[in-house]
DNA sequence: AAGAGATCCAACCGCCCACCG
DNA sequence: ACGGTGGGCGGTTGGATCTCT
């Protein structure tokens, strides 16, 4: 473990290491810390929005956040990016992670590469979290993917039930989801504003890559490469939000956006919040996503119950990501297996 | 109803590495 | 070649929330 080799580093220890370069956040002792605030999430998404991702030490002092850099780039890679998908992990996904486990190991960021809308932090959670508990519930050794002995299997006290964790009245996923699925009706008054900037992004980035990937096969969900390296998707710039006032009412199928699955901030706030060259919206947020894969066509918005129906039948789709990116460790490998299926 | 314990997960910490001057 | 710097990563922490008694 990384532990023993650390040490308590504190202010004269701090000074030496900050005139070697590392870690130089510690000394500022005026930088803010902690869970960020609605206000803070604001700046800083505006700031991305209007300039790009660049150099992160420089973004806290031009965004006017008492924040260092690394603050603010795990912020953003794990809350603001407009390319996370929310909510439970799918089978599929959870499929995929064990099995990018068995051969990556604790390489979150690998893995998280091959699970598009996911961060290497959430995926760390869920396995933490839950993962672990639930292969060695079934007898697998979660670290080497062995099985475990007879006496460790019945020595795991702790017991999880999956299929009634995946039942949507289990209250772990309840937890995840009431802020999705209730109406701003059904919630009451709001105490705790939270800055959400794409709480309909579980709908956009299921519904609309599962419409893309129909319409144009060769269409992959965005990922993290793609949004810091590819101009082609252009979120350096953000096209879409930048030129989201040529975004007419039209352009949204009125159903498509139920205000039963707003947030809780949003159904409780304006839904456009004006920064001074951009103008958060969701109909920004929306065509930001058709733009960014540069479709001309007009694409058919399927109602809710019918985009879910489509996505389980074609379940298996989420095994057909190429394994575009594994690392040199994994020259050796020939094939990876998930669901049967060789990569 | 209340307190204790368990769990989750956002955020931090420190190490490592690539890049640059 | 070397030191400074920024970014990426995995491990860990601690506050918030949930469950149990």
């Amino acid at each position: 473990m990384q532990k023993q080799h650390q040490i308590c580093v504190k202010p004269l220890d701090c000074f030496f290491l900050q005139q070697m370069g590392r870690h130089s956040c510690c000394v500022k002792q005026k930088l803010r810390k902690g869970l960020w605030s609605p206000e803070e999430d604001e700046k800083l998404f505006n700031h991305i929005t209007n300039f790009g991702v660049g150099c992160w030490s420089s973004v806290p002092k031009q965004a006017g956040l008492q924040r260092c850099g690394k603050s603010c780039r795990l912020r953003w890679i794990n809350y603001l990016r407009p390319d996370l998908k929310r909510g439970m992990f799918s089978q599929q996904e959870e499929d995929l992670i064990i099995s990018l486990h068995e051969v990556l190991g604790n390489r979150w960021a690998q893995i998280a590469a091959q699970l598009p809308g996911r961060t290497d932090n959430e995926i760390k959670n869920f396995w933490n979290s839950y993962l672990k508990k639930k292969l060695r519930q079934s007898g697998v050794d979660p670290n080497t993917h062995r099985p475990l002995s007879e006496t460790e299997a019945q020595d795991e006290k702790k017991c999880i039930d999956y299929e009634a964790y995946l039942q949507p009245s289990h209250p772990k996923k309840q937890r995840t989801q009431s802020s999705l699925e209730l109406s701003s009706s059904e919630l009451g008054p709001v105490t705790k504003p939270v800055f959400d900037p794409f709480p309909l992004f579980e709908f956009q980035q299921s519904t609309i890559n599962h419409l893309l990937y129909q319409q144009h096969p060769d269409f992959r969900p965005l990922d993290q490469t793609h949004l810091e390296t590819s101009s082609e998707f252009g979120f350096t710039s953000m096209p879409g939000l930048a030129s989201c006032e040529n975004v007419t009412e039209t352009d949204i199928s009125e159903n498509s956006i139920s205000t039963s699955r707003m947030s809780r901030s949003f159904c409780s706030s304006n839904s456009t919040i004006g920064a001074e060259n951009a103008v958060f919206s969701w109909e920004s947020i929306f065509m930001f996503q058709l733009n960014g894969i540069k479709s001309e066509d007009k694409m058919k918005i399927l109602s809710w119950e019918e985009k879910e129906r489509q996505q389980t039948e074609s379940s298996e789709d989420f095994c057909n990501f190429p394994l575009t990116s594994l690392s040199e460790d994994l020259t050796g490998i020939q094939t990876l297996t998930v669901h049967g299926r060789s990569f």
